[in-house]
DNA sequence: GCCCAGGGAATCG
DNA sequence: CGATTCCATGGG
């Protein structure tokens, strides 16, 4: 069989991992649970894979795919067990890394995680996951398996009125604006790789429907800017509660990396907080 | 029907 | 300035 010589299923061993997590904390919105195999895309790369204790199983993966473009998405080259030495002073994050510990930041393209954020405002995941699903089938390349994340001229070519199959809401202007400024120029990406993190800020939130938190997740998610803290209703939870006098200093150059462990935990570890917690404030 | 969701713009005091 | 209000959509 031809297509088998480089199309395989292989393994890796990676310790203090957790896969699921990772592509399931709401950092990126493409990718879902299915038989057992965690299954989606990001950019036009497609992952089916699974986890059994600290081994990697990748269904159908070409090496080279795994050398060249998935070791790099999910932050592989880099050394987590500083930020996990550093978090550990802390009783809080002692406890949110015993329960999302294996969660790693990943290298998202700045586009697509700009676009993913934009249409997170005011909605839920699972609600994104779905627009995001649309926007991919009706403007992305068809791959063998699943569709691409869509251009930016594409998308800055349309009128509102072909967005409107993504039932997007009012976001569906944002996003049109945030692709006509890049397609433009009037946004360069390399301008706010290279800018420092206020200015970073700033030149995000030119885009009409960008504001504090979708830029402080783009610049997290899409720029791997790890300082970078978005600061959503859970997020004021946890800060509310267990951090009133905001993080430790030393943890800000890395703040993002805390922020993604502890949104992940009280989300979704039902012994996070008191009850009466998850909901108020 | 109500409330809420990885918010932000427009408007009002 | 800070504080409301509106924005579309879907699930609980």
């Amino acid at each position: 069989m031809k297509q088998n010589e480089t199309k395989s299923t292989f393994q890796i061993t990676k310790r203090g991992f957790q896969l699921e997590a990772t592509l399931d904390c709401g950092q990126c919105f493409r990718f879902q649970k299915k038989d057992g195999w965690i299954v989606g895309m990001a950019g036009n790369h497609f992952l089916k894979a699974r986890q059994e204790g600290g081994t990697l199983i990748f269904d159908g993966m070409d090496p080279c795919e795994w050398e060249n473009f998935w070791r790099k998405y999910l932050d592989f080259n880099t050394d987590y067990s500083i930020f996990h030495q550093l978090f550990s002073m802390d009783p809080t994050m002692q406890k949110a890394m015993a329960y999302a510990g294996g969660i790693r930041i990943l290298r998202q393209d700045s586009w697509e995680a700009l676009c993913s954020f934009i249409l997170s405002q005011n909605n839920n995941i699972p609600r994104i996951k779905g627009i995001i699903s649309r926007l991919c089938e009706q403007f992305g390349e068809r791959m063998e398996y699943g569709y691409g994340f869509p251009k930016v001229e594409r998308i800055a070519s349309c009128d509102l009125e072909e967005l409107s199959g993504l039932r997007a809401g009012f976001r569906a202007k944002y996003l049109l604006d945030a692709a006509r400024k890049i397609a433009d120029g009037s946004l360069d990406f390399a301008k706010v790789q290279k800018a420092e993190l206020d200015e970073a800020r700033e030149l995000l939130q030119q885009i009409h429907g960008v504001g504090p938190k979708v830029a402080e997740c783009t610049l997290l998610f899409g720029f791997y800017r790890l300082e970078a803290f978005p600061v959503d209703v859970w997020m004021k939870r946890v800060l509310c509660y267990f951090y009133p006098e905001g993080l430790p200093d030393c943890f800000h150059p890395y703040a993002g990396v805390a922020q993604q462990m502890l949104f992940h935990y009280i989300r979704t570890c039902p012994d996070a907080v008191p009850e009466q917690y998850r909901k108020a404030q």
